[in-house]
DNA sequence: GATGAATGAGTCTTCATTCAT
DNA sequence: GATGAATGAAGACTCATTCAT
C-alpha cells in the first residue's frame, strides 16, 4: 500500500492525474494491476488515499497545528512557508494533487481534505493580520493567498538551490505584499 | 478551422485538455473527426492553434502593445490586468491552456507562445517598476508576477458580478503588494 | 448493425450471455470492438437489440397477431406452437433470450419485450380455452404454459428431423394436456 | 469442505454459476481462497462436488429408491414431485445446477449425475404408466417430463405459500395431463 | 475537400488460480 | 493444512487517428 501511494506519487508528478495509468502505478510500485485493486478500487482512490497521506504527513509534522497568534506578518509566513515548501519538495506528486489552481471535477472531492488542511492555516494568517475584515473578506482573502501560494508551488519545486530559496523569498515577498494592503 | 477552434476552446474549459476528447470537438465544431484531422494532424496541433489564436487575438486587441511607460504602478496594473482578465472571460478554453500553474508535458510546447506574449508584458511590468534590479531578478520577478495572475485567473473566471470584481481588485493589491517589495 | 446482431445471436447461443464477449461478438462479425461500440453502448445493449429484432420478426411473421377466436384447443396449439418453433429454430441465441427459465438479472430488462410477446400470446390461448378461471388464475396458467414451452424449447431446437417433430408434438402433448387440465 | 458447498450453493443461487466467483464462495465459507483451492481444484469441481452432495442428499431422503409400482398416476406424481419440490426449496444452489433447461457446457459434465438421479426417477414414472412405448418413446417422453419438471422449479422455488402450493398443483395437473396423453 | 465508419492499441478493472510463508 | 497476498491473462470499453468513398 505505501509502494503504491509511493509508485502513484511519482506518475502523478512525472505525468499529471489523467495520464498516469493504474498499469504504470503499479509496474512502478513492483507488483501487478490486480495487486493494485486489492488496495485500491480505482484510481480515483488511490488519489484520495494519497492525498489523505499528505494530511497525514502535515498532521504529523505538525503543519496543521501551527501557532500562528502574537507573531509578526513576516514571521507568521516563515512559519506557514517554510513548512509548506519543505512539504512539497519532500513530497512529488503532491503539487499535482494540491497546486492546481484549476482543480479539474474528478480530484475535487478526492482532493477536498488536502485543500482544506492548507486553506484553513492560510485562513488562521488572514484572521490573524486582518483581525477587521468581514468574513465574507476574510474568506475571499485567503482564497487569493491561497492561490498565490499554489501558483508559486510548481516553479518553487521544480527549481533548485538558491534559485528555489530566491522563489521561496519572493512568495513570502508577494504575500507579505498582498495581506498588508489586504487588511485596509 | 474557426469552427474546430470555437469548439476545442470550448470542451477544453467544460472538460480540460486531456479529458477532452478530438470526436467530442468535431462533434461541436459540427463536422466530422475525419474533417478536423484535415485542419489538425492531432490533439496538440489543436491546443497549439487556439493558443496561437488567443496571440493573435491579443495582438489585434492591442494587448501586446499596451504602453507603459510613464505610468504609476496602479495604473500599469490596471492596463494589463483588465484586459487579461476581459480575455479570459470572452475566452472560455484560455484558461486550460494558459492559466495552469504547472504545464503538462504534452501542452508546454504548443502553448509557448501564448505564455511568452502574457510574459512580455509583465517584464515590461517589470523593468518599468523596478529597473534597478538585474536581468535575472527582474525576469524571477515576472516569473512570480505571472505565476500570480495565473493562480488568480481560475477563480476570477468562475466567479460573476461583483465578486469577480472583488478579485480583480484583490489580484491588483496583491501584484501592487509585491512588485512593490519586489523593488528593493 | 445487422452483422453485429447475427455475430451475437451465433455467440449467445454457443457460449451463453454471460461467457460471450463482446471481442467475440465483433469478431465474428468481422468487424473491430472499436466498431461495434459504434452501435452498442454496451453488452447488454447488443442483448436488448437482439431482443428486439426478435419482437420484430415476430411481429413481421403475424406472430403477435395469430387469430386465436373459434379454434379448437389442438388448432390453437398449432398455430402457436409451430411459428415459435420454426422460430425458435430459424434464430440462434434466441433461445439464449427467451427459453431460460430462470432468467438471469443482468438479461431480465434486456429481454422483457421478448417475453412479454410470447406471453401475452399465451395468455390469449389461455383467455380462450379457460374463460371460466379468475384473472389470477388465468395469469398463473399462463405462466405455467409459458414455462412448459421454455423448457421444450432447448431439445427441440438441439434436435433435427423427425425427432425435432416428434419431441413438438410431445411439447403440443404437453399444454394440451395442462389446458385441459386446468380448464376445471 | 462442508463450508464450502455450502457457500457455493449459496452464492450460485444468488448470482448464478458464471457471476459467482470463487472468492465471493471462500468469503462467505470463512476461509480463503487458497484454502478453497486446497479442495477443489476450481471452480467447476466446486459445482461438480455440489451436484453429488445433491445427489447423496436425495440418495440419503430415498428419492431415488421411491417406490412407483402399484400406484395411480397421480399418487406417483405425488410421490416424486413432493420431495422433489421440498428438496429444490431446501437446496438453494440446486435449481442453479439442475434446473436449467438449456445446461451451459462448462456445467454439463459437472451436473450429469444429477441430471441423471432425477431422469432416473422420471423414468420410472414413464415405465411405470406408459409401459406400451417403445424404449425411444419412453426416453422422450421422460426428457419432456424433466423439461416441464425443470422449466417449473424456477417459479415454484421463488414462490412462498399458497402461491408455491398452488404453482405445484399446476405441475402435477401438466405432468398428468401429458402423461395421460403421451400413454396413448 | 469532406465524410464518418472503422480501427486497434491501450485503459481500467476483474477474477480464477497460485505459492511462499 | 491454512493463508491471503499476488498474479496476469482477459474482459468491457474508449478514443486518437485513418482512409476508402
Amino acid at each position: 500500500m505505501v509502494a503504491i501511494l509511493d509508485a502513484a506519487a511519482d506518475v502523478f508528478a512525472e505525468r499529471g492525474y489523467e495520464p498516469a495509468t493504474t498499469n504504470a502505478i503499479a509496474a512502478k510500485a513492483g507488483m501487478s494491476p490486480g495487486s493494485l485493486y486489492q488496495f485500491f478500487g480505482n484510481k480515483e482512490a488511490i488519489a484520495a488515499a494519497l492525498a489523505e497521506r499528505f494530511v497525514a504527513r502535515m498532521h504529523a509534522s505538525g503543519f496543521d497545528t501551527i501557532d500562528v497568534t502574537g507573531l509578526s506578518l513576516a514571521e507568521l509566513l516563515d512559519r506557514i512557508i517554510d513548512p509548506l515548501v519543505t512539504f512539497n519538495v519532500a513530497n512529488p506528486g503532491l503539487k499535482t494533487l494540491f497546486a492546481s489552481t484549476d482543480t479539474p471535477e474528478k480530484l475535487a472531492a478526492a482532493t477536498l481534505p488536502l485543500h482544506r488542511v492548507v486553506s484553513s492555516r492560510v485562513e488562521a494568517i488572514v484572521a490573524a493580520c486582518a483581525p477587521g475584515l468581514s468574513a465574507t473578506d476574510q474568506a475571499r482573502c485567503a482564497l487569493v493567498a491561497l492561490q498565490i501560494a499554489k501558483g508559486m508551488i510548481p516553479p518553487i519545486v521544480s527549481a533548485t538551490g538558491q534559485e528555489r530559496e530566491a522563489l521561496v523569498a519572493e512568495l513570502k515577498k508577494a504575500l507579505h505584499g498582498y495581506l498588508t494592503q489586504a487588511n485596509v
